[in-house]
DNA sequence: CAGTTGAGTAACGTGGCTTAACTAACTACA
DNA sequence: TGTAGTTAGTTAAGCCACGTTACTCAACTG
């Protein structure tokens, strides 16, 4: 471990440090502000520098704001895929169910990364086209995916409950290689669960279900869990939590 | 009519057409920008006035917020009931489909004003607590709840998928005067149908459906407004679009 | 004619983005 | 070990833009 470290000069070391130092400020004030914006200046007070200093590691404001997207992504992906895999193998319900509960919780405990990827672009950024937020985007969205195709492929997938499969949608689905393993029923199936999921926690990450008491929240959000798994042939859970 | 005018003193007609002349502009310019920021300079030059002016009618950013938030929220609730109301008392299931379509299109339409309302609070608004805003969103979305008490009164309401009721949500729900008529469970189902819509709906208005071409994509909103039908008891819509 | 309202001008203050020029520290190599 | 090159960082400065207030003028109302 001590002779992997030197494996890297030590310049580069620091360097990417103090890349994700800045990252981990600009979210930071992102997080006091409750919004999607942090100043290339408060970023640098912060971090007891100059803004000018900044510049050394991102040219712009926009490159910037895309790695922070990017991170976004691949931090949800990553949740996502952990909790889900902490579930065993036999119990595709309770793996979606997770799944589906740690897509929730993370858009709670970081409403405004939520708001990064799935909200309206921060004011005066414009996307890198054809970039690498769309690949972090499907790369996230995989996570889902494969849950569904481990299902399909281990025969643990019903019926869905809409079985008038759009003909127009099958056309779509077909195009996309990577989900050409799950059959366009489940495909279709799995894109309600998803909008159905992402539905409860957009409402409740941006204080629309406030009104609702939290203990009532959660088993809404179980129940609306559930009723996505149902109508999407998967399986119920083992245990009933 | 003509009477009806001088109802009205002459200035404060000018005062109140200046006033949504303002709130046009704001619109527009978010529409340009793609945002939901509008400044006060630009707002004025569009309108051939100067900054200044605005505080004639509007006393702080803050407040021109606060008043296209809650024109949204009635925007939107209006939009809803108008497209709802134009299916025939005994096609509940139409009816329904007909809300949420407009639901959909209204936020593809004007994704601006659906972030303003569905997003994270504008950058430095700072929401008036307990206030009119919450009103408006109440407002708006007990045009959905109206649906769901038609059905049952009706008697058309059938059982929800998702039968055994939340007891922690049963007690939430009871405390919420305006939906006491409901039965519990199909107001768990309305949520449930709610942010099923609700999800479907960011996704395309902020461009994450984008990989799926448009009629496929009618297809999908269409498959998932029937299933979120189909869970909560709603007949199914008289004629098959 | 007096009062009220709308609008403009000028000005203040602030604050942020960004570039340019310079300095200090570190790295590597002879 | 010394020296040349590279990198991180600072200071200074320019620039622009936005929000907001105070003051003044014009027009309308009654």
């Amino acid at each position: 471990m001590t002779a992997a470290q030197s494996e890297v000069p030590r310049r580069e070391r620091a360097r990417t440090a103090t890349i994700e130092e800045i990252k981990a400020t600009a979210l930071n004030l992102m997080r006091e502000t409750g919004t999607t914006n942090a100043r290339f200046t408060d970023i640098a007070r912060v971090m007891g520098m100059t803004p000018p200093a900044l510049y050394r590691y991102f040219a712009d404001h926009d490159e910037l704001l895309t790695a922070l997207i990017i991170d976004a992504y691949d931090d949800l992906g990553r949740t996502v895929a952990e909790s889900r895999d902490s579930v065993p193998d036999n119990d595709l319900g309770g793996r979606w169910l997770a799944a589906a509960e740690a897509y929730r919780q993370w858009a709670r405990r970081e409403p405004q990364q939520f708001a990064l990827i799935f909200g309206l672009p921060v004011p005066g950024y414009v996307a890198p086209q054809e970039g690498p937020t769309t690949e972090a985007a499907s790369r996230a969205m995989s996570q889902l995916a494969a849950l569904f195709a481990e299902a399909h492929h281990t025969g643990m997938l019903q019926h869905a409950l809409i079985r008038d499969v759009e003909p127009a949608f099958t056309r779509c689905a077909e195009g996309e290689d990577k989900f050409s393993d799950i059959p366009t029923e489940n495909f279709q199936a799995m894109m309600h669960a998803w909008a159905s999921l992402h539905g409860f926690t957009c409402l409740e990450a941006f204080n629309h279900l406030d009104w609702v008491e939290p203990e009532a929240r959660d088993a809404l959000f179980r129940a609306q869990v559930r009723l996505a798994a149902k109508a999407a042939g998967l399986p119920a859970p083992a245990r009933v939590r």
